[in-house]
DNA sequence: GGCATCACG
DNA sequence: ACGTACGTGATGCCG
């Protein structure tokens, strides 16, 4: 009989850690956690011989700022940085022990534990679960038993059904209700006030679960109906919440989990590292199998010499390629081409760039639009073969972009990654093959060629399997009629690149560092002292330990010297506006003029940033090296930045359009609330409006403050409102913030229904969409952590609306490129910051371009509310406001 | 390499 | 009962 054990990582982890003293080995490492779970591991081994087993961890939301931090703070202690420094040391252990073991983002470790104790169970085979938890006691079946760790780990008390209704006279089924009602503290889960294990367990035999408690709330008495009947909806959420979710993509099964013993070697070597000698000796001499080396698929590559490239002529006019260019830097506007990789998924050839730049048959492979390729990145392709002075047309099909649309939230789109995720495979990462940092290297050209080929086979082998999961989750035509062609219109915008104006921006540089010394000097004549300005950590001491302002915020590492705590602290200190004002000219220093004088290309003059297409998870672009999407506009002296970008022709003008309101106006449109869509329709300023429904008074009532007010209040709706945030942002009491909200919603329903259905919709489906069908997975919609859950539901409102924007300003970028081809205008688009386009323009095209732009942009998708595009022109960016 | 800060939409 | 606005990228400091 089969037999899977399934570990709670985190939970056990979190046990040894506290029933052992704080261990250190000789070299300073903590290893109690880790030893600690080692012998319990070494104990469950022993003593259940399981076939097969898994250890599942919680995953750790890098990108989840600083929230983790302060959460835990509340309520339950932080994890010491001496435990989860353990963590990874005991995946290595596991490793080692060639134990599988998982963590998915978005999901607790007991989900995956109960997603694969269901299918084992389905699949007849015995489960036994070891926890430190009681909540997972509502996975046990006839099949599937549960550990629960004791004193220590090692000590266990075994939980079947029997077991379980000993304890509490409760089915395993019944333990969610028992916490629906009770609560849980640590888990953030309310329950019903008043409500503790006593009366819940009362109630339950009673009554027999959560649902039937409700209904039957007449038939208790006094205060506990009461209690029951006003926190009925909170117990049942709560119930929700501390039900596992058994669903969990694994993507793989309970099969892949066999346990096959371990190699003693290789378990030696990491005790021998950590110091574990009484362990050492107990895995003695006994000899076990050896672990399976990774097996890589075989390829067979011909390297294509100048001399015999003519052989392979015939292989270019083939079938369906796959293509494949490897460069040597990260910035693909100065990197060198090393070469190409070409494969038809039999055949793979890997080209070196000395055959490829004379070889004219793929010279016209490259340039035909009807030879079909399917690439990776094609924008990065198409931009390094043209500064090469090749044609390149035809790429039909991009993994890259594929790849970022399935999961906009995924980190990684590296090829290695996907074959990692799609094929089960896997692929040497660029970091095996050339090493890192100072060690990076080539490889000899044989290693290096087959390297390539795996990478252009595995592209030709990923093509398919991408085009259908595009295809089920109908996001076919945005791929293929906006992405895909967008990435060839950034890839023209990125090659032509934005005229610098290199005398200015120095002169600029100049005035700004006369500005910076001058504030230095009166800072530390003002402080006393002498110090580093731009250190937080040198700046707080002086602020509030030398001057005595009062802190009012803290960060993880200190006192918080941010602009917002700084502007409160401006009137009980001349020093505080002063250093304002510095960081303010610092910051124009290092980023913009330096930053920018550091990215003119010194042939051109012009600078040609990167557009990310596969970074953010709503679909907007990202722009690096530099970043020109952040351009100071909002303070004058950083505004004067803009005035050094400039036409790269004589004469020219440059043209800006930006949607006005863009993000209010597709909420107008996907919540078809008719207040709102009448405020559009007759062309308001939004604002304004906002404020006269916000604040009751008629439109020549409205004061600026109430109009700034409002404006906060339309941002936050954007954001997925909450009153503290509101509050923060305005610096105004939670209390009025929550009532600015409450009117907001009394005067705009449809926005509301909006927002719930939009989240309900996400808990269901498990993601949210745009209007181009755009996806983005919120798993930790079900989370039972309430931070989770909150950034998570607050996501769900915001997506929709910035990711149809991003497909609105996307869909117009393809559509006016094509016009301006077919037109044969010599205006070029040059920019877009998220909801504005820039242009360079020569005079004599500039009101044919001003309609046309206008009128594509507004036309860009229908909407039940019109499209609005404001226009300005001028000699510079700046100007053109 | 992580953190704090700040530039943009 | 809990603590936060949504999405990015670049810089300087500091361990």
């Amino acid at each position: 009989m089969d037999k899977l054990v399934l570990i709670d990582g985190n939970s056990i982890a979190f046990r040894a850690f506290y029933a052992l003293p704080l261990l250190t080995n000789g070299k300073g490492v903590h290893t109690n956690a880790v030893y600690g779970f080692t012998m319990m591991l070494m104990k469950v081994l022993e003593e259940e011989k399981p076939t097969h087993m898994l250890v599942a961890f919680d995953a750790g939301r890098i990108t989840f700022r600083h929230s983790d931090y302060q959460e835990y703070k509340g309520t339950r202690a932080q994890t010491p940085a001496e435990l989860s420094e353990q963590l990874p040391l005991i995946r290595e252990v596991l490793d080692a022990f060639g134990i599988r073991h998982f963590e998915a983002e978005g999901y607790e470790a007991d989900d995956i534990i109960g997603t694969l104790a269901k299918s084992a169970e389905e699949k007849g085979m015995n489960a036994l679960i070891v926890t430190g938890d009681k909540d997972l006691l509502q996975l046990v079946t006839d099949r599937v038993t549960l550990l629960l760790t004791r004193k220590g780990v090692t000590e266990g008390e075994r939980y079947d059904r029997e077991a379980v209704w000993k304890k509490y006279q409760l089915t395993p089924a019944q333990i969610v209700d028992l916490k629906g009602l009770m609560g849980d503290a640590s888990d953030n889960i309310p329950g019903i006030p008043g409500v503790g294990e006593k009366t819940a367990l009362k109630l339950l035999h009673r009554f027999g679960s959560v649902e039937e408690v409700l209904d039957k709330v007449d038939e208790l008495t006094g205060k506990l109906r009461e209690r029951v009947k006003e926190h009925g909806r909170q117990a049942r959420m709560s119930k929700d919440l501390a039900t596992i979710y058994c669903d969990v993509p694994l993507g793989f099964s309970v099969e892949d989990t066999r346990y096959e013993g371990y190699d003693r070697g290789r378990v030696a070597s990491i005790f021998e590292q950590l110091e574990f000698k009484s362990l050492l000796e107990r895995i003695g001499g006994e000899e076990s199998g050896t672990g399976t080396p990774r097996k890589l698929r075989e390829v067979e590559v011909h390297i294509v010499e100048p001399e015999d490239r003519d052989r392979w002529n015939d292989f270019l006019e083939s079938s369906f390629l796959s293509l494949w260019l490897e460069t040597d830097g990260e910035n693909y506007h100065r990197a060198e081409i090393i070469g190409l990789a070409l494969s038809d998924g039999e055949t793979h050839l890997y080209v070196p760039w000395r055959t490829a730049r004379e070889w004219e048959a793929l010279r016209r492979f490259l340039a035909d639009e009807g030879r079909e390729k399917t690439a990776f990145d094609g924008k990065r392709l198409r931009v390094v073969l043209e500064r090469q002075g090749f044609d390149v047309n035809g790429l039909t099909f991009d993994a890259l972009l594929a790849s970022y649309l399935l999961d906009p939230s995924e980190s990684g789109h590296s090829l290695s990654d996907m074959v990692k995720r799609k094929m089960d495979g896997s692929l040497p990462s660029d970091e095996e093959v050339y090493g890192k940092g100072a060690k990076r290297r080539l490889p000899g050209e044989k290693e290096l060629a087959e390297h390539l080929a795996r990478k252009a086979e595995a592209l030709k082998r990923l093509d398919p399997l991408l085009r259908e999961e595009v295809r089920e989750t109908g996001m076919e035509s945005l791929l293929f009629e906006t992405e895909l062609p967008l990435s060839q219109v950034l890839a023209r915008m990125e090659l032509h690149g934005v005229r610098v104006d290199r005398d200015r921006l120095l002169d600029l540089g100049e005035e700004l560092k006369e500005q910076a010394e001058a504030l230095t000097r009166q800072i530390y004549e003002l402080a006393g002292a002498e110090f580093n300005i731009n250190s937080p950590k040198q700046l707080a001491e002086i602020l509030y330990d030398k001057l005595g302002l009062p802190v009012l915020k803290k960060t993880k590492t200190g006192y918080s010297t941010s602009a917002d705590v700084l502007e409160k602290l401006a009137s009980q200190h001349e020093i505080v506006e002063k250093i304002l004002h510095y960081r303010q000219i610092m910051k124009l220093i290092s980023t913009y003029v330096e930053g920018l004088l550091k990215e003119i290309d010194p042939k051109s003059g012009k600078i040609h940033t990167r557009f990310n297409q596969t970074i953010t998870a709503t679909g907007r672009l990202s722009s690096t090296e530099p970043n020109l999407q952040n351009i100071p506009i909002r303070l004058e002296e950083g505004r004067r930045i803009r005035q050094v970008f400039v036409p790269s022709e004589a004469g020219w003008q440059i043209l800006s359009a930006d949607y006005s309101q863009i993000e209010l106006r597709v909420l107008a449109h996907l919540s078809g609330d008719e207040s709102l869509k009448r405020a559009f329709s007759e062309d308001m300023d939004i604002h304004t409006k906002t404020a006269m429904d916000v604040f009751g008074v008629p439109e020549d009532e409205v004061t600026s403050l109430m109009r700034r007010q409002a404006k906060a209040v339309n941002f936050g709706i954007i954001y997925g409102i909450s009153d503290y945030g509101l509050s923060q942002n305005l610096n105004i009491p939670r209390k009025v913030a929550a009532q600015f909200i409450d009117r907001y919603f009394r005067s705009y329903p449809g926005v509301k229904e909006y927002m719930d259905r939009v989240v309900e919709q996400a808990r269901k489906d498990g993601y949210v969409t745009t209007m181009l069908n755009r996806r983005r997975y919120l798993p930790e919609i079900r989370s039972r952590n309430y931070n989770r859950r909150s950034f998570a539901e607050r996501t769900a409102m915001n997506t929709p609306i910035q990711g149809s924007a991003a497909d609105i300003i996307k869909t117009a970028m393809v559509r006016l490129h094509r016009e301006m081809e077919k037109r044969r205008v010599q205006s070029r688009m040059l920019l877009q910051v998220h909801d504005e386009l820039i242009f360079e323009v020569p005079e004599e095209e500039l009101e044919e371009m001003k309609s046309l732009v206008r009128s594509v942009m507004e036309q860009a998708v229908p909407l039940s509310v019109p499209l609005k595009v404001d226009i300005h022109t001028g000699q510079t960016w700046y100007e053109a406001k």
